[in-house]
DNA sequence: GATTGTGCCCTTTTT
DNA sequence: GGGCACAATC
C-alpha cells in the first residue's frame, strides 16, 4: 500500500522537520547519472522549473522519474516536499520501491507517492471541514454509485431502462471530471439539449439528487475525491498556499491521463515554485473515455511557456520487430506526435499470429504455445503475460491454464474487494466507521435477516428524504416519529443502532485486526454463510477468512511514515478502510508465490513489461470494440491501446484470434481486427492453426511453434489472402450443407460421427446442434464445421 | 416478510 | 452463461 491514511487529527502542522542530513554524494551522483543516456540525464538533471519529458514506450521513463527523484534528495531536497502522482497502486508502489533501492529505504519513504486519489484523498480527510465534510468520511465505489442512482432513479419515478444506472453515472462522472456542479449542468443549454435530445432530459435532476444524497451520507465518490480537491485550493487560498509550499518538487507520471480536474489540480499545486516535471506519451492515451485529455500536454505548453521539453526515443524494453510493428500500427492514426521510436536490441523473433476456430481453442493454443516455450527454454511462469480487451475473455484461458497445470493470476476483473460477502463485511465497518453511509446502511440493515423487510426500508427512506437527513438520523428517532412502522419493527431497527454504536465506541479502543473478528462474529454473518455448505459458501465463508487475514497484516505492518509526525500505534479499522476503497484487486501480490502466468487487460497492463505477450481476441467488434467503431477519436484510442499493448512485449509477441466465438451464451462470428493488418506482414510468421486435433488430451504438447497444420485447411496469411479464403469458405459451406436437416447423420473431423438435433440461424451464422457419440452434443458454425452429411 | 422461481440485461476499459 | 431485479407463493 503506498499512499497511507494515518490518523486525521494528528495535523500536518505538527511538522517534524528533518535536517537534511544527507550530504551530496558525489560518487553515488556520478553513477547514477553514468547509467542514464543524454536525453534521459538532461531530464534527470534539470530540477528548477517546468519540464515535460516525451517518453515512447519502452524508453525508460519510469527511470527517469526515479532517478529524478533519487537526484533531487542527493542535492539535498527534501523528501517530505516531493510529491510523486501516478495513475495506479501499483505504478505507485513499484516506484517508491525503486527509490528505496537508489536512495534507502528512511529517506525513499518519506516521499509522498501515490495515486492521484490516494493523495487528495489524504489531504481531504485532513482539510474536508472546510468544504463541510468530516475526516471519516466514505469513498463510494462505482458500485454503491450504481446503487445510489438506481434508488434516485426510482424516487424520482423515473424509467429504468430510459436512465440506466451505468449510462447515467457515466454522465455524472463527466461532468464531475469537467468540474461542473448539477447546478453547472442544469444551467448549461448545450448539456441540456443534448439530453433532451437523447430522451433523458432528467439527468441533470438526477445528478443534483446525487450529489445531495452523497453529501447527506458524508461520502464522496472517485470524481469527487478531485472534485473537492480543486474547489478546496480555489475557495481557500490559505490551505492552497500551504501545500504550494509543502510540494516543491512535483512529478507527474502518465500526464497523459489526466483529466481537466486533475489539470486545475497541478496547475495551482504548481503555482508558486513551479518546479513540475510531467512525463507523458499521447500514444498512449487510453483513458479519453473517462475524461482523459491529451490535450492537457498542449496545455502545458501554454501554461509554462519556458518549460524545457525532453523526448526519450530509444526503446530499451522491446526487439525491433516488436517496435517496428508498434511504430507502423500507430502511425495509423492522425492525432499524434510524430515521434521515432529506435531499438537496438536486435532483430528479434517474428511475431506469431494464431489463428483459432473457436474461443476454446484460441486458449488452447495460446497454452500450449506458452507450455511449448516453457519446456524449450526452460522459462519461468512469469515470463508470460496474455493480455485481453475485457475482462470476460479470461474464462477460457484461465480454464486452459488450469488444465495443463500452469500457475496463473487474474488482475482486476471481479476483485476480491467486489464479493458479494466481502462488500457485506466492509458495509459494517463503514457503517461504524461513518453512520450516515447510505449504501452501507441500505446494505445492511437486514441482513443476515432481523426482520426489517423492504416496507420498512422505504418508509424510512422516505422520512428520510422529506426531513432531509440521513437514514441513521431516522433510524435512531424512529420511536418519536410518526412513522408508520409497528412497534416491535422498531424495537429491531434499535437494536441494531445499538449494535452499530457499540463497535464504534471499540474503534479506539480495539486495533483494526481485533474489532473486525468482533463485529464479524457479533452479527452473525459467518454463521448464516456456514449454512450453505456447496462450493461456493465454503468459498465464500474462505473469502471472508482471508479478509480477515489481510486486516491482520494491516494491523502488524510496521506503519509507513510517510505523513510527517506520525505516532506508530496500534493500527485501527478506520485507517485499514481508509486504505481499502481506493485498492483494486491488483494492489494484492502474494510475495510468497510470484511465478505465475498473468492475466489482465490491456488497461491494467500499462507501465508493465514481460518477455512474452500474448494479444489475444484481436477481433473486429471485440478490439477494437463495437462502441469504437463509430466515432474516429474512439477508433484512434483503440488503436493506442493496441499499440500499449503489443509494446508491453520484450522478445516475443503473439497475437491470436478466434473465428468464432461465444458471446452473451450465443455463438458469434467473429473477422480478424484490422489491426493485425495494419502490422508490416513481413513482420508476422506464417499463421498456424491447430486444426481439428486436441493438442491438450494428450499430455504431449506441441514442440513451441509447432502446430499440427491440417492439409484440408486452407493456411493463408489473413493480411494477404482474407477476402479469398473466406469466398473459399463460403462455397464450402453452400455447396455441402445447405440442405442438412434434423435427423441426418454427419461426420465431423474431430467428433466422427454424429446425428443432427436442430438446425438455426441463416447465411454465415448457420448453425446446428449435433450429437456425436463419444462427445456429447456441439453446437456447431457450419461454415466452419465442414460437415459432410453422409445419411439421410 | 422470506423464499423460490423467472425473465432480462449484460460487456468496454479504472480510480 | 450468469447475476440480479421483480413476481409469485408460502
Amino acid at each position: 500500500m503506498v499512499c497511507t491514511y494515518h490518523m486525521p487529527s494528528v495535523a500536518l502542522t505538527r511538522v517534524r522537520r528533518k535536517a537534511l542530513t544527507l550530504l551530496p554524494n558525489q560518487d553515488f551522483v556520478t553513477e547514477l547519472l553514468n547509467q542514464l543516456n543524454e536525453p534521459q540525464r538532461q531530464a534527470v538533471t534539470h530540477t528548477e522549473g517546468p519540464v515535460m519529458i516525451i517518453a515512447g514506450a519502452g524508453a525508460g521513463k519510469t527511470r527517469a522519474l526515479t532517478y529524478r527523484i533519487a537526484h533531487l534528495i542527493n542535492k539535498g531536497a527534501d523528501p517530505f516536499q516531493i510529491l510523486a502522482l501516478t495513475f495506479t497502486n501499483k505504478a505507485a508502489r513499484e516506484m517508491k520501491e525503486r527509490v528505496m533501492e537508489l536512495i534507502g529505504h528512511a529517506e525513499g519513504r518519506n516521499v509522498w507517492m501515490g495515486t492521484f486519489h490516494a493523495v487528495f484523498a489524504k489531504i481531504l480527510r485532513i482539510e474536508g471541514h472546510h468544504l463541510g465534510y468530516p475526516s471519516n468520511f466514505t469513498i463510494y465505489d462505482t458500485d454503491d454509485g450504481k446503487r445510489l442512482v438506481k434508488n434516485i432513479v426510482n424516487d424520482l419515478n423515473l424509467d429504468a431502462k430510459t436512465y440506466p444506472a451505468s449510462f447515467v453515472l457515466h454522465r455524472i462522472s463527466s461532468a464531475k471530471s469537467n468540474l461542473f456542479t448539477p447546478e453547472d449542468y442544469l444551467n448549461n443549454s448545450e448539456v441540456r439539449s443534448n439530453d433532451q435530445v437523447a430522451g433523458k432530459p432528467m439527468i441533470g435532476e438526477i445528478f443534483k439528487s446525487y450529489n445531495a444524497r452523497l453529501k447527506r451520507a458524508d461520502a464522496m465518490d472517485f470524481d469527487d475525491l478531485l472534485f473537492n480537491t480543486n474547489l478546496l485550493f480555489r475557495d481557500f487560498p490559505e490551505v492552497l498556499y500551504k501545500y504550494q509550499h509543502k510540494f516543491n518538487f512535483i512529478l507527474v507520471d502518465e500526464y497523459q491521463d489526466t483529466n481537466h480536474a486533475q489539470y486545475l489540480i497541478l496547475k495551482k499545486l504548481a503555482a508558486l515554485h513551479e518546479n513540475i516535471c510531467v512525463v507523458g506519451d499521447d500514444a498512449q492515451s487510453i483513458y479519453a473515455f473517462r475524461g482523459a485529455n491529451i490535450q492537457n500536454i498542449l496545455n502545458f505548453k501554454h501554461d509554462y511557456p519556458d518549460h524545457q521539453l525532453y523526448r526519450l526515443e530509444q526503446n530499451y524494453r522491446s526487439t525491433n520487430v516488436i517496435v517496428q510493428a508498434s511504430n507502423k500500427v500507430i502511425a495509423n492514426n492522425k492525432d499524434q506526435i510524430k515521434k521515432t521510436i529506435w531499438t537496438d536490441k536486435g532483430e528479434g523473433e517474428l511475431i506469431s499470429l494464431l489463428r483459432a476456430t473457436s474461443d476454446n481453442e484460441e486458449a488452447t493454443l495460446v497454452v500450449n504455445s506458452i507450455f511449448g516455450y516453457k519446456m524449450a527454454k526452460q522459462l519461468p511462469n512469469k515470463h508470460f503475460v496474455i493480455l485481453y480487451r475485457t475482462n470476460a475473455q479470461s474464462r477460457t484461458f484461465e480454464e486452459a491454464l488450469r488444465k495443463q497445470n500452469i500457475a496463473y493470476r487474474i488482475y482486476g476483473g471481479l476483485s476480491f474487494y467486489s464479493r458479494k460477502e466481502v462488500k457485506d463485511i466492509l458495509a459494517y465497518f463503514r457503517l461504524v466507521i461513518n453512520h450516515n453511509d447510505e449504501e452501507a446502511f441500505n446494505r445492511i440493515i437486514n441482513y443476515p435477516a432481523r426482520g426489517i423487510g423492504k416496507t420498512s426500508i422505504e418508509k424510512m427512506i422516505v422520512l428520510a428524504n422529506d426531513m432531509n437527513t440521513s437514514l441513521w438520523e431516522i433510524a435512531n428517532t424512529l420511536g418519536s416519529l410518526n412513522s408508520g412502522l409497528n412497534r416491535p419493527t422498531i424495537a429491531r431497527v434499535e437494536e441494531f443502532t445499538t449494535m452499530i454504536r457499540s463497535f464504534a465506541a471499540q474503534l479506539a479502543t480495539k486495533d483494526a485486526y481485533e474489532l473486525a473478528k468482533h463485529i464479524t462474529s457479533s452479527v452473525g454473518l459467518i454463521k448464516t454463510l456456514k449454512e450453505d455448505d456447496s462450493p461456493e459458501g465454503i468459498s465464500r465463508i474462505e473469502n471472508i477468512e482471508e479478509l480477515l487475514n489481510a486486516i491482520k497484516d494491516f494491523t502488524e505492518k510496521e506503519v509507513d511514515q510517510d505523513v510527517e509526525g506520525i505516532v506508530a500505534g496500534p493500527r485501527q479499522l478506520n485507517e485499514f478502510m481508509s486504505e481499502v476503497s481506493l485498492l483494486t484487486d491488483a494492489d494484492n501480490d502474494d510475495p510468497e508465490n510470484t511465478d505465475y502466468v498473468s492475466l489482465m487487460t490491456i488497461h491494467a497492463a500499462k507501465g508493465l513489461e514481460f518477455p512474452y505477450v500474448y494479444v489475444v481476441g484481436l477481433e473486429e467488434n471485440l478490439f477494437p470494440s463495437i462502441q469504437s467503431l463509430s466515432a474516429r477519436s474512439d477508433l484512434e484510442e483503440e488503436r493506442r491501446l493496441f499499440y500499449v499493448a503489443i509494446t508491453r512485449a520484450e522478445e516475443k509477441l503473439t497475437l491470436s484470434y478466434a473465428e468464432s466465438r461465444y458471446r452473451w451464451g450465443n455463438l458469434t462470428m467473429c473477422e480478424p481486427s484490422r489491426f493485425v493488418e495494419e502490422i508490416d506482414p513481413a513482420l508476422i510468421e506464417k499463421p498456424r492453426r491447430a486444426g481439428f486435433s486436441s493438442p491438450a488430451k494428450s499430455g504431449q504438447p506441441h514442440q513451441a511453434g509447432n502446430f499440427v497444420k491440417l492439409p484440408s485447411t486452407p493456411v493463408t496469411s489473413p493480411v494477404q489472402a482474407s477476402p479469398e479464403d473466406k469466398l473459399q469458405l463460403d462455397n464450402f459451406e453452400a455447396s455441402d450443407t445447405v440442405g442438412l436437416q434434423n435427423g441426418m447423420v454427419v461426420l465431423h473431423q474431430k467428433f466422427g460421427k454424429g446425428k443432427v438435433i436442430s438446425v438455426e440461424g441463416t447465411g454465415p451464422n448457420k448453425k446446428a446442434t449435433v450429437f456425436f457419440n463419444g462427445y456429447g452434443q456441439k453446437q456447431l458454425l457450419l461454415k466452419f464445421a465442414r460437415l459432410q452429411i453422409l445419411d439421410e
